[in-house]
RNA sequence: UGGGCUGUCGUCAAGUGGUAAGACACAUGGUUUUGGUCCAUGCAUUCCCGGGUUCGAAUCCUGGCAGCCCAGCCA
């Protein structure tokens, strides 16, 4: 749990443990692993990491951490027609970016394929595994079904002699893919459908990112995964529901082999509302060109939200407020935004930026004079200072904060009514000038030469307080506002003939071009998160970004009450 | 003719036989030079449903129901 508090995290209160955590007291109180606590995080490198990677991250080094032991950082790179480097290079750049360090161990599945061999062997020579020249089609029916006990293979009496012969030939690259399959001697009427004959190696006449030619045969996941855990000297090995049942089979290889016996624990995924995980969906939007890539900042990809301006700690602090447990959900983007606001409102320096603007003029403030106020940076950083902002004649406010006919709940501009600029004056607008279609191009005011700074000398008040920009002195930017990919809380849900694709917002980003920042805001450094006052948060974009046009992503909204008052 | 797992507030989630934590969301008030932040208050007489055991059940037993996963030479 985060606390709100800072103060009361020295307060005892017992920490609720997770049924992981639970378990890993046990097994220390019990002395299985000799105390040791040692996790890994093992991914395919065949993908960009997202946020659902993010809470198994956070699970495998938070829970290792909080133990004293350690994590490994392990590719699981069985199966090279998938994989690629590009990959193994960005997973890597992700998990330094979230803040987790797996020191000097960096492993990779490929590393043990000698060792897997000698294990494969081993097993043929218990009677335990086979060569099997079934075809695909057929070992598809001989497995049965869900409900149908599976029969056996004709090669599963083979003698360990010749399946030794043909798995070296399989190795040795003698015989075509499909042609022969080394597979498990368990049991083909099995209930659990995983423990049927499983295959644990196929020919793979292909080139691996880390093994190059070497190999022509590849082990399977569960052949594979059991061993390099257990080579590792992993403690608990954790990983997502849907491998249950192959649990089974995690522990059958290891006791076949008599080798030390890592425990297999299994938590619920995380799922976000408003967004897609899955690897295929997400490289449809960007094969189909519908977002700009893998790191488009509407992207649930790591390395998208970072673009966004997603701070890392926002994103840690979210996996752990979710919990650990073996219950499917999906958890509401607006917690994740929750811990985006939160870390942000800490750090972020407040600017003053406005991104539809409409045009004032302060109509008895002198031509051609300008001042400079004081504004604070950040509230609730005091020690961030202060900085100057420019003040003049002609200025841009938020076209949202103007209005003609004024609803009694709008507080903002209208026209006879008084609001306060911040840090400079209040001022009340006299005059709506329109254009010939009776848009409204431009609003005349008067200030209270009285109230510089932001008071009012006579204690009056004003209901509103506005942010604005020098018209000579603003800096012309483009804001990206960033809004959900899709606009159906579930675009996973299946309905008649839709896809995920029919769920997409078809606002999720809209391009407006010609906002205007204080000129502080010119200075704007790359991957730093700013807050427009009273707007939301802002970051520059790191493809479309340059210094003579900056281009900023709108990580988040701040909350809006009167959008929801507006609603109402 | 199956096996594994799971059902507690809109969404997550504690709870492990002693009388339903917390967070987000939502609502209402207070503070405020951001309609932000912050603060306060409210928000499950009830835990998928039925039966049973017990002084006492979300927790134990029993019978249902619902959802997810497994029939890749993917992980």
């Amino acid at each position: 749990m985060v606390n709100k508090n800072t103060e009361s995290s020295f307060s005892e209160r017992p920490e609720k443990k997770d049924f992981i955590r639970q378990i890993i007291d046990k097994d220390i109180e019990s002395g299985k692993y000799d105390g040791r606590v040692h996790t890994r995080f093992p991914p395919e490198p065949n993908g960009y990491l997202h946020i659902g990677h993010a809470k198994a991250i956070v699970v495998d080094f938070g829970i290792a951490k909080d133990y004293n032991g350690l994590t490994n950082l392990r590719f699981d790179d069985t199966n090279p027609t998938t994989e690629d480097v590009e990959y193994v290079d960005s997973i890597q750049e992700d998990i330094k970016w979230l803040g987790y360090d797996w020191e000097d161990r960096l492993f990779y599945a490929s590393q043990y394929f000698d060792k897997f061999y000698e294990y494969a062997q081993m097993l043929i020579k218990k009677g335990l595994a086979y060569v099997c020249s079934l075809s695909l089609e057929e070992i598809k029916e001989y497995r049965g079904t869900v409900k149908e006990a599976g029969k056996p293979s004709p090669d599963r009496d083979r003698p360990a002699q010749e399946s030794l012969a043909l798995l070296e030939g399989m190795k040795n690259g003698d015989f075509a893919e499909g042609q022969y399959t080394l597979r498990a001697k368990i049991d083909m009427a099995h209930p659990n459908m995983k423990m049927r004959d499983p295959l644990i190696y196929r020919i793979r006449h292909a080139h691996h990112h880390q093994t190059g030619d070497k190999w022509h045969i590849y082990p399977m996941y569960d052949f594979a995964h059991c061993l390099e855990d257990s080579i590792e000297g992993i403690t608990h090995s954790l990983c997502t529901l849907e491998f249950q049942n192959n649990r089974a089979l995690y522990d059958w290889f290891l006791e076949a082999l008599d080798l030390y016996h890592p425990q297999q624990i299994e938590f619920a995924r995380l799922e976000l509302s408003h967004t897609v995980t899955s690897k295929r969906k997400l490289k449809e939007l960007v094969d189909k060109e519908i977002v700009d890539g893998w790191d488009d900042p509407r992207m649930p990809t790591l390395c998208g939200l970072r673009r966004k301006g997603y701070p890392a700690e926002a994103i840690r602090n979210f996996c752990e407020d979710v919990g650990l447990a073996k219950r499917n959900s999906t958890v509401e983007l607006a917690l994740l935004e929750y811990h985006v606001r939160q870390v942000l409102n800490k750090s972020a320096l407040r600017m003053m930026g406005v991104v539809n603007p409409l045009k004032v003029v302060i109509t008895n403030y002198p031509e051609g004079k300008d001042e400079w106020l004081e504004a604070v940076n950040n509230p609730e950083r005091p020690e961030d200072g202060t900085r100057l902002v420019p003040f003049s004649r002609e200025l841009y406010i938020e076209q949202d904060d103007f209005m003609e006919d004024a609803p009694k709940k709008f507080f903002r501009l209208s026209q006879g009514r008084e609001v306060r600029l911040r840090y400079a004056y209040f001022i009340t607008c006299h005059d709506i000038i329109k254009d010939e279609n009776g848009k409204i191009i431009e609003i005349h005011c008067s200030y209270d030469p009285e109230t510089k700074g932001g008071n009012a000398p006579d204690g009056r008040k004003v209901k509103a307080t506005m942010h604005w920009v020098s018209a000579q002195h603003a800096k012309q930017v483009e804001v990206r506002v960033l809004n959900n990919l899709f606009s159906e809380e579930n675009p996973n849900k299946k309905e008649e003939g839709k896809t995920f694709i029919d769920y997409m917002n078809p606002n999720s980003l809209e391009v407006i071009s010609n906002c205007f920042v204080e000129p502080e805001l010119a200075k704007a450094k790359a991957g730093v998160n700013y807050q427009f006052e009273r707007i939301g948060y802002f970051i520059l974009d790191s493809r479309y970004s340059s210094p003579e046009r900056p281009v900023f992503n709108r990580t988040v909204t701040l909350k809006d009450a009167w959008a929801k008052i507006k609603k109402k």
